[in-house]
Formats: structure tokens, sequence, C-alpha cells
DNA sequence: GCTATTAATAGCGAGTCGAAACTATTGCAA
DNA sequence: TTGCAATAGTTTCGACTCGCTATTAATAGC
């Protein structure tokens, strides 16, 4: 067999065990993977649509997932009031809770030694650049690593959307990302 | 952010992405990773029970996925002639031609150095096995890689199944599988 | 023979999925 | 400024997945 139809295998069935374990209570795989995004996207990506972007899904796909989850509780809608056509969903305390219980995929991963996480974290990121050029996807990089992301006298800034940014925000996953 | 929840999510974002590209025709991402076992798996090890396994769903699910692909006419079935609750599946031809299409995922993983791949691809088998440790699962690995592969005088044998072997069943998945 | 186990299937309800049709808002240009 | 295309989001449709809970059939152990 060719090796990089094993390793893409490989990659599938961890994904696809993690699902598998994505199911206790009343929550499905893909709500959870929406609530992980929720939990670590910053204030203007937390929309329907760069979460299906994100998932590489469609717009009314995720729009049935946020309105379960939004009936469940766990997270909560707001309007902008600059445009009002843009919701952006937010996770409540029930949903925090929920967004960072570790799957035995974690627990695994955690348990490697320090240079093979590094190993792995690298060659992957490579691999996602690489698909997302051919999809023309957006690669929902943290924003810090981003070429608009900048620090001045007055603190951290985005200069492309041209707002400071808290310390945590630099942390946060941000669809306008593009690698330094 | 923790760095293993970093990679969980490049390992779920990229087998999402691989997903979404599996919708073309009339297959479903979970129809296509059925097709791919199936092109991969030992006669042994090709029916609804091993695929559940494979894929951490459970039998009735992967009962309806089935149902689906043989109305299609992707695979055929045929009862077991020792055991008659054993049903083994078999690709057509339709199916064999759709089975190993490489996704944007493979060509990207085609095009990374050798050495990288040859790492990701280890990284990520003891990743597997330490998955597969927590939940009980069976691993499906290769099985010339296995303890009851043996090569005799009279060529290759399963020493378990006490069954001779072909050179390309040697290459192939077996559900009983443990690494050497 | 009786019973437990195993293999597979059927039916249920919730939810995902792509696709297409729809509403509301915004931006742009004539 | 009016008119229209683009954008954000929702709704509906049909096919399907998913866990779950029977149910049927065949086998294995006693």
């Amino acid at each position: 067999m060719k090796q990089q139809t094993h390793i893409r295998e490989l990659i599938n069935r961890l994904a696809r065990l993690d699902s598998a374990a994505g199911w206790e209570g009343d929550l499905n795989p893909t709500q959870r993977a929406a609530l992980s995004y929720l939990s670590r996207a910053n204030r203007f990506s937390r929309s329907p649509s760069h979460l299906s972007d994100y998932l590489g899904s469609t717009r009314g796909t995720v729009s049935q997932s946020l309105k379960s989850l939004l009936q469940k509780g766990y997270v909560s809608e707001r309007r902008s009031d600059e445009d009002k056509r843009v919701i952006s969903f937010e996770l409540t305390s029930k949903g925090r809770k929920v967004a960072n219980e570790p799957t035995p995929l974690e627990i695994t991963l955690e348990n490697l030694m320090a240079d093979d996480q590094l190993r792995l974290q690298n060659v992957l990121t490579k691999t996602l650049q690489g698909v997302l050029e051919q999809n023309e996807g957006l690669e929902f990089g943290p924003c810090h690593k981003c070429i608009h992301h900048t620090v001045g006298p007055d603190g951290l800034r985005c200069s492309l959307l041209a707002v400071a940014l808290t310390e945590l925000e630099g942390d946060q996953i941000c669809f306008e990302q593009e690698s330094a």
C-alpha cells in the first residue's frame, strides 16, 4: 500500500475514534467540534459563516447545529450593532464546562515524548496548509502568528482590523489569520 | 492553548476536510471509508462486525451503510460456508475504481519530504496504539507485522488461523493482527 | 436438548449533510 | 436615490449516520 494512503487512514481513523468518544451526554461529535471552535475563536470569528468555513461544511448545516446547541443551553447568540446581519455566538458556563474535557486522543497525545509532540504538530500544520491551498480554504491559525499582528508601545494590535487586542485575544483563532 | 489540544484539532480538521472532499458522486464520507477499508482488508476481516470495530461504530449503523452500498452496486456479499451467520463483502469493479482515488489530503502527503512522511507515520501509529489501549479496540494492522505471521519453507502462513497466505494477503489488514 | 453467545438486520428518533430557496441587510453604482 | 448585486443567516428537503433497542438466525457449550 502507498505510504500516503496509510497515513491518511491513520488520520481518519484517529479522528473517527475521537468522534466516537464524543457521543457522551446529549451532544454529538459535530456539536462538540462546534463548541470547541467557539471556545477558541476570537470575537470576530464566532459566526455561523466562519464556523462553516472552519468545519468545511455549509452555512445551512451549521445553522442547524447551532440551533440545537442554543436550545440545549450550551451557547448564546448576539446580533452585531455595526452590521445587523452578523450574529456572534458565545459559550454559556455550561458550554465552557464541556468544551475543554480531554478526550482519549488528547490523553494519549499528552503522554507522547515532547519532541514527538512538536514534530507531529509541525508536520500536521504543514499538511493542513497544503490541503487548504488546494481548497482555497482559510487557515484559522492563532492571532499572534499572523502577519497583521503587531506589538507596539500601546500593546498588541491587529493592523488589518485596526483594533487593540488583549493578551488573551492574541492566543485565539482568527478567520483573517495569515501565517507570518 | 495546550499543545495536545492543538494537535487534536489538527487531526480532526484534516479528517474533516478530507471527508468534505469525499461527497463527490453518490457516496458520502462514511460509505467511502467503508469502501476503503474493504479494499484493504483480508478475506477474514470483511464482515459488518469487523467494519464496525474498525470504524468505531456499531453493527446496526454499518449494516445500513453496507445496504446502501449494495443497492448502488459498489459491493457484493457472500455468506460463509463454515459459519452461516457470517457475511463477507467484496468490492465490485465499480467499487474498486472509486476506492483508490487520491484525495487532496493524500496529494499533499505525497509532496511531503520522505523523512517527514516516515516520522508522521510512526508517531501517528504510536498514537493510535495508545488510543486503542484505552478503548480496548483492535489495531487492524497489516498481516505481515503480526506475531502470528510466519515464513516457512512452504510459504507464508498465519499460525493463529492456521491457513496459508498469498503474498498479497500478507500486505492486507487483519482483524486478528497483533503488532510483533 | 437447552441455553448463552455471536452475527446480522430492522425500526426509532435526533441530528448531519449538501443543495436550493428564502429573508434581511448592506454596499455600490448609475 | 433608487436599484440591484453581494453577503449573512435561516428554512426546507431527502438521503443518510448514529446510538439504541429489539429481533432473527446460527453456533457453541453443557
